[in-house]
This record gives structure tokens, C-alpha cells and sequence, in this order.
DNA sequence: GCAAAGCCACTGGTCAGACCAGTAGACCAG
DNA sequence: CTGGTCTACTGGTCTGACCAGTGGCTTTGC
């Protein structure tokens, strides 16, 4: 271990975030209230209006803050989609697809655990009609990825974990283009169909453990089939930083 | 359902941001490589270098880019645990403390199962030092939380998947507060190292679902412990005192 | 010849002041 | 009450300036 370390250099917005994150932690601001104007804050703060765009921008990209143009800038009250772009920027740089598929295999088959006993009649039913229309679309042979991201987001809100929801959701961020080629060119589209409809089965029959390997084993063979579709495309995987690979 | 939704407005520095992220991603940038410089993007983009910092402050808060002032702009190697900050941020604005475990709950057992297969006998070693550490800060009546926060971040490099170390990252910041205060009065210390101790056995017999089991077993407990001592103080959510120093 | 000291061009960090475009409340005409 | 219009104010952007680090280059001293 080093004896010395890096002087930590401040900057102001850095500053001026902070300060405003601790308003928000003490409830002083709460979602919906008007922060002062940014010339306001230049004012109090002592610091330039350039100065305070910036950790305005911070806290906007952090979803704490969302900004009016003429209007004003709000307190923002947290959604559960807000983590998803940041963290799938991060997660598309350098990451390998497998690593991203053992997340989602970790979350997925939870969620579905969670929701067999949470999920209300409303929720089960509006899978049904999910399921539905996605048996129709397969026998037209049109592309079902909608209702399949719909009924993967659905199976989240039913198990009420957002934080789980939210980074679900970066990672089909992440796999969407490799979804997509996947679901057109997926022959096995009825399998998809019946997976689904197997995990719809478990829930509604509350069973927690048949909802979880149902979804495990659903995301098993999708993530087989798009690891294998990137293959054969000669993809070059996206290096792995240090660490260790998990294959090869 | 609304028939109409708000139309998006988009602002310069979102689209320069955009464009930079798509270098990124095509590879024309790679980590290490230098931006041009403030000035000379502005020029290029023909827009004020006002923007062009706003922009760049956004993919430094992603952990895209570095800056160095008088240096310049670099392209950063993405490292797990960039987003922890602003993803604890997100994640504790809304989201109740049990849901936050549950991810806790969720992910560390995925890892320790995983680390049973992959680790290094390098990573072993570590491990087992930082165990005896721990146990002497116990006996001398210490505070253990560097150990602890290091014992399950090397866990999580071991199993190689850092898009979970990032997560399980951010999970962690979020109960600091909570967590070093269920450490200070935990009078179940030597439980805690017995179960750590549990951890790194099945890790050595490259046993996961040991692994596993007892990561899970040791998430429960502690997350139960921090539960309980959130609802004894009264607390709803963790107040994070300002001005409280990070550990490591 | 060569290392240390010093210089200096250049970079990001910050500031001040300006103008534009969008917002929303007050006000007025129908 | 509805719909326009006006207007003060807000965020969005630009310009141009100065400061404080950084790092390569030159000069200096031996």
C-alpha cells in the first residue's frame, strides 16, 4: 500500500453538487419543489453561472434534477428507469455480452420467484394478453420483441424490487441489438412462447420455486442462442478489461 | 392511456455527447486515447465551449472520460465501481432499505459461487489475510468495516463478472451508513467471522453451492441485524451524515 | 555532455456579461 | 369562460477573458 495517495482535487460544481445532494438527503427539498434559479444560486453560492450549469447537469444525468427550459429546475421524484442509460454506458464499455447474461440470469429467475408471490390478478392477466398477442404475431411471423421486453418489464413491476427492475432494465439495454437479430431469426420462436407461457403457469399457481427455474431456464437458452448468434457473426467480443475471462 | 406525449427536447450538449459515445463505441476512441481539446471540439462542432464542457462533465460522471486540468481529456478504462457513487445516489432516493438488501441478498451468494470456481489461489491468500486482520480488530475491539468492505469486494473481483461488482457496489454505499453502525454495535462479531470464515472454506474446496449457501446465509443475517437496527432508531431511510469521510 | 532550473505555450477551470427562445402568469377582448 | 396577447422571467447558448496547473523545451551551471 502506498504511503502517499493523490491529492483530491475539487472542483466547484463538484462542490455545489454535493451541497445540493445533502438538501435533498435532509429533505429539505423534496420532489416537485423549485430549486432556486441558476442565477439565484450563482448569487448564494459566489460561484459563476457556468459553474452552476454544470452541477445542474450532474444532477440532471443523476435523475435528481430535471430542468425547464423557461420553466424552471424541479426536484425530480426518483424513477425506476433512471439508472438504466448510465449504467448500461458503462456496462457496453468493456464488458463481455456473457458477463451481461449472467446478470440477467441472476435477476430474471429472482424477479419471477418475487412476482409468483406478489403479482396481483390485474398484473396476471395483463400477461395473458401479452402472451397472446405474441402467439399471434409468431403465427404471422412478424417480430415479437415488444411484447417480449413488455413482458419481461411486466414480471418485474409484479415483483415490486425497482432497484431490480432498473438494472434489469440496463442490461436489455445493453443486449437489445443481439435481442433483436436474435427473436427475428429465433426458429424456435414457439419454444420462447411456451417458456413464457410456462412461467405465466407458475405464477399463477403461486409457486415461487416453478416460476424461478421456469425463467432460469428460459434466460438459459436465450443467452445460449444469442452467445451463439454473436459466434457465428465472428462478433469480436468486447475485451475483458483485466480479470479473468470466463471462457477461452 | 395518453394519446399524445410530450415532445422531446433535445439540448446541444446531449448530442455532442451522443456523438462522442459513438466513437466510443465504433472503437475510433479507445482507453488512453486524448480528446481534442475544449477548444478545438468546440470549433469543430460549432458550438461554445460552454457546451462542449457540459457534455464532457456528463461522460466524466459515466466514467467515460477523465479530464486533468492543464493535461487534458482523456479516455478512461471503465472500471467497476465508477457508477457505485451515482447509482447509490439513485438508488437511495425512493427505494426502501429492504429492497436494496434484497438485491445485497441476491447478488453476493451469485458471487461467492462463482469465486468458488474461478478464484485465484492468489485471491485465496488475500482472503485468509484479511480474515486474521479482522479477527484481531475484533479482539482488540475495533472497527472492522475496511476489512469487511474489502473481504466482499475481493470476492466480487474473484468471480470475475464486474458489471455484478459494480452493482453490488453501489448496493454498498447506500447502507455505509447503516452498515458501519450494525458493525460498531454488532455483538455478534465473532458470528460475522465465523461466517466469513464459512465463505472462504467453501471457496478453497472450490465448492459453490457451499459458497453460496454460505454467503446467503451470512447476507440474511446481516441484513436482518441492519433492519432491525433502522427500525429500533426510528429510521425510514439512511441519513447520510454530510461531510462523512469514505472508507479505503 | 548532461542534469537541474527555469521558462512558456497550452490545457482545463472559472468568470462575467450578453442575447435568444421558451414559459407562465397577468391581462384583455370576445 | 375561452382564447389571444403581453411581458417578466427562466433556462440555453455564446463570446471572450483570466487564472492555475502541466509538460515539453530551453537555458544554465558544472
Amino acid at each position: 500500500m502506498a504511503l502517499v495517495e493523490p491529492v483530491r482535487r475539487y472542483r466547484l460544481y463538484q462542490d455545489i453538487v454535493a451541497q445540493i445532494e445533502a438538501l435533498l438527503d435532509r429533505g429539505a427539498l423534496r420532489p416537485g419543489d423549485q430549486l432556486p434559479t441558476e442565477r439565484a444560486l450563482a448569487e448564494q453560492l459566489q460561484v459563476s453561472r457556468a459553474s452552476v450549469r454544470e452541477a445542474l447537469r450532474s444532477l440532471e444525468l443523476l435523475g435528481a434534477v430535471e430542468t425547464r427550459a423557461g420553466g424552471g429546475t424541479f426536484v425530480r421524484r426518483a424513477a425506476a428507469g433512471d439508472l438504466a442509460r448510465p449504467l448500461a454506458g458503462l456496462i457496453r464499455r468493456g464488458h463481455p455480452v456473457a458477463d451481461v447474461i449472467e446478470v440477467r440470469g441472476l435477476i430474471e429467475p429472482a424477479l419471477a420467484a418475487a412476482a409468483a408471490e406478489r403479482a396481483t390478478r390485474e398484473e396476471l392477466a395483463e400477461l395473458r394478453a401479452i402472451l397472446d398477442e405474441q402467439e399471434r404475431k409468431v403465427g404471422r411471423g412478424e417480430s415479437y420483441a415488444d411484447e417480449d421486453t413488455r413482458f419481461h418489464e411486466l414480471i418485474g413491476q409484479a415483483a415490486g424490487n425497482e432497484i431490480l427492475v432498473t438494472m434489469l432494465a440496463a442490461t436489455f439495454d445493453v443486449l437489445r441489438a443481439s435481442r433483436a437479430e436474435w427473436l427475428q431469426t429465433n426458429t424456435r420462436a414457439h419454444a420462447s412462447i411456451d417458456a413464457h407461457r410456462r412461467i405465466i403457469e407458475a405464477l399463477e399457481a403461486r409457486d415461487p420455486e416453478a416460476a424461478r427455474a421456469a425463467s432460469a431456464e428460459h434466460i438459459r437458452a436465450v443467452g445460449e442462442g444469442i452467445l451463439k448468434l454473436l459466434a457465428q457473426d465472428g462478433v469480436t467480443m468486447p475485451t475483458t478489461p483485466v480479470g479473468k475471462g470466463t471462457s477461452s
